[in-house]
DNA sequence: ATCGGTTGACCGATCCA
DNA sequence: TGGATCGGTCAACCGAT
């Protein structure tokens, strides 16, 4: 919590003008008829990629800051979370209110807290995105209200790892998987970028016929890494190009975060990120092409 | 044989009358 | 306050490899 809702506001500021500067560069290189060939879809790529980044971070910052200012939450008021217990450490200190979908049950939402300690959770809305733990299925339930069952895993990759996740297909949107990750990993690493070699060439870490572990993209891994400290700064947002972090609607943080506890972080996926061959298991054939287009619809935000 | 998913049962937290 | 409800977990069972 670095900053108030000032240093938030000129955050957001900054982000939506680096990226009118690259919408802009794009026009400008288009404009140019894009004779380069594949060195100038490159650099739309990544001016694509700078633009998205830009705006998914502005969208989030100023969605938090709507919901702090309808849930009357100061931010300040809520503890700081443990950090080393912390993914995203400023994250979420404004919780709002459940904003539809599913109904979560303040019994459902008071529940987090039981199983252990680290009862800080993270809420990954990433459709068909698995990460670089390996995970056991443990259980499966039919939650009430929920159209799907809610699957439960517990990490396998050391014995004795706390690390909990669960999987739950969204009401809204099917070919989407909300991924709840509870507790620390006590594995290695507290965060799935850790154990996971950077280079994509290295390949994945464990068995290729085991469909629980896949890579976390280096690139969107070393993205997590560049704006999850960035966020703390930035009314507690972040963002890759491909992921929006939003606040959890499951809960209000005054009500239901004990002490030391993290609030949820939504993280929704807002544009193109394709590891095709890191994904293929989980992604729905019919899913595909639906994913694409959506991806392109949200390469600009709404408010724009 | 081993591993991992499925599924019914159980436990405990929470809700509500 | 106690029964009802529900989410989370356990563990036996089963299929795949």
């Amino acid at each position: 919590m670095a900053s108030g809702a000032g240093g938030g506001t000129a955050a957001t500021e900054r982000l939506i003008r680096s990226a009118q500067k690259s919408t802009n560069q794009l026009k400008a290189l288009l404009a140019g008829g894009g004779g380069g060939g594949g060195r100038s879809s490159g650099a739309v790529e990544v001016i694509l990629a700078d633009i998205s980044d830009s705006l998914s971070q502005a969208l989030a910052s100023l969605m938090l800051r709507a919901a702090c200012d309808d849930q009357s939450l100061p931010a300040a008021a809520a503890p700081p979370p443990p950090p080393e217990a912390s993914l995203l450490p400023s994250y979420g200190q404004c919780v709002v209110a459940n904003s539809g979908g599913r109904s979560v049950s303040k019994r459902k939402a008071q529940r987090r807290s039981r199983a252990d300690g680290s009862s800080r959770r993270i809420i990954l809305e990433l459709g068909d995105r698995d990460d670089s733990y390996l995970w056991r299925k443990y259980g499966q339930k039919d939650i009430l209200g929920a159209r799907f069952a809610r699957s439960y895993y517990r990490c396998a990759q050391m014995l004795g790892c706390t690390a909990r996740k669960q999987v739950q297909q969204s009401d809204d949107d099917p070919s989407r998987l909300e991924i709840t990750y509870i507790g620390l990993h006590t594995c290695g690493g507290d965060r799935p970028s850790s154990p996971v070699p950077t280079n994509p060439a290295d390949g994945p870490r464990c068995d290729a016929a085991t469909s629980s572990h896949r890579l976390l993209p280096s690139a969107l891994q070393q993205k997590l890494e560049e704006h999850v400290p960035a966020a703390s700064d930035d009314m507690m947002m972040a963002c890759t190009p491909s992921w929006l972090f939003i606040p959890s609607p499951a809960c209000s943080q005054s009500e239901l975060l004990s002490e030391g506890e993290v609030p949820e972080l939504r993280v929704v996926r807002q544009e193109p990120y394709d590891p095709v061959e890191l994904v293929e298991e989980h992604k729905k054939p019919s899913d595909a092409d639906e994913d694409s287009l959506a991806l392109h619809d949200s390469v600009v935000p709404d408010f724009m």
